[in-house]
DNA sequence: TGTACATCAGTGAACGCGCGTTCACTGATGTAC
DNA sequence: TGTACATCAGTGAACGCGCGTTCACTGATGTAC
């Protein structure tokens, strides 16, 4: 590869962790063009030549966010795994953790951006429904074998929702609300499968 | 009353019910002050009669949002109560049907909103964290007696999430989530007391 | 009751600003001979 | 190896546009006498 081709890839690469960090804190409509280049540390009129439109942009940055994200949530789950829990657990009590509901600039973006997919150009929805379908793919591989069917999706609902709604309140309010719904889905489906 | 207070109520009432329908519509971010005063029949000079600042009238129509809403699903409640059904069934049946997940400029704002609630200014994310609250208290005024603690939590992050997962799918994944997370919900807490 | 003035809801032009996008240009890197 | 030209990532000014907000004005309504 030459030195200006690998230059161009670091560029690229800045651009679309810059978007990803933007789409989590700002929401779809708040990542300008302007912003995310000097925040990759170019000037914007170079944008065009790495993307064809801010809306492709936002596409990509979604599927690098989510990327990043699943790969660190697999990561933390076989930690935990391997410490012992089981892993719906481990998924669970990652998910709904204070940490995760702290973090507005980073963590999974389908839970950030869950209520605003429906608005979006058809192009980009289907990116972001796409990414739906592999966090309720991600809770699948952590459920036990014989849970019922719609489990995954049940499950993914209830970590969306939580996470909004502790985020949306603030101290011993948002605790509660993590608290109470990690116990609700693991009471309900962490014992699948138990009496059977 | 003169007829000039009563033609201001008028247009007042006309300006919050559009700014009401464009923030489920395009989120907080997609509610302009000309759209709005457009769809009111005004024009945008005569915004500032009747709001300090665009973002005062957010706050306004997301209460407003939020009272039409509560409403009517209190009215739909106990329309089914009355018919035999149970509070929490009713609820679920209702907030998690078909028609509401189809629903985009109408409907409970605070699944539409959630998850930009925390992105906003601190008057704004006020407001809306009090109607998030108003949402966990009508989920508790239609929970059995006996849940167990924070169970209008969890429901209530449940029908957020449920809501904004459906609705980022489409056809058959949508009812299939929506039929998934009613009876995951019924089946926990619909019960609740039976065994006590 | 009639007239003169005050009030006020709403109008429409204008403002500064930031947006997404385009484009002529720069200067470093790559290539052909 | 050295030179001349081609390529290309990135620059920065400019575009048309819509935004939130301001303000002088209009014309209907209200009020004082």
């Amino acid at each position: 590869m030459t030195v200006m081709q690998h230059r161009r890839q670091i560029s690229h690469a800045r651009i679309l962790d810059a978007a990803a960090e933007a789409l989590h804190r700002s929401g779809y409509a708040g990542v300008g063009v302007a912003s995310v280049m000097k925040e990759a540390g170019l000037t914007h009129g170079g944008f065009y030549a790495h993307f064809a439109s801010r809306e492709a942009m936002l596409a990509a940055a979604f599927e690098h966010a989510w990327a990043r994200s699943e790969e660190a949530m697999r990561t933390k789950i076989q930690t935990r795994v391997a410490q012992g829990q089981r892993p719906l657990r481990a998924l669970v009590e990652e998910y709904l953790s204070s940490q995760h509901a702290a973090t507005l600039d980073g963590g999974c973006p389908v839970a950030a951006l869950a209520g605003e997919m429906p608005r979006q150009d058809p192009a980009l929805r289907d990116v972001s429904a796409q990414c739906m379908r592999k966090l309720v793919a991600l809770v699948g591989d952590n459920l036990p074998a014989d849970s019922p069917n719609g489990a995954a999706f049940c499950v993914a609902s209830m970590l969306i929702g939580a996470l909004q709604t502790a985020r949306a309140l603030d101290g011993d309010e948002r605790q509660e609300v993590l608290r109470a719904c990690r116990d609700s889905v693991l009471t309900q489906y962490d014992q699948a499968g138990r009496s059977a």
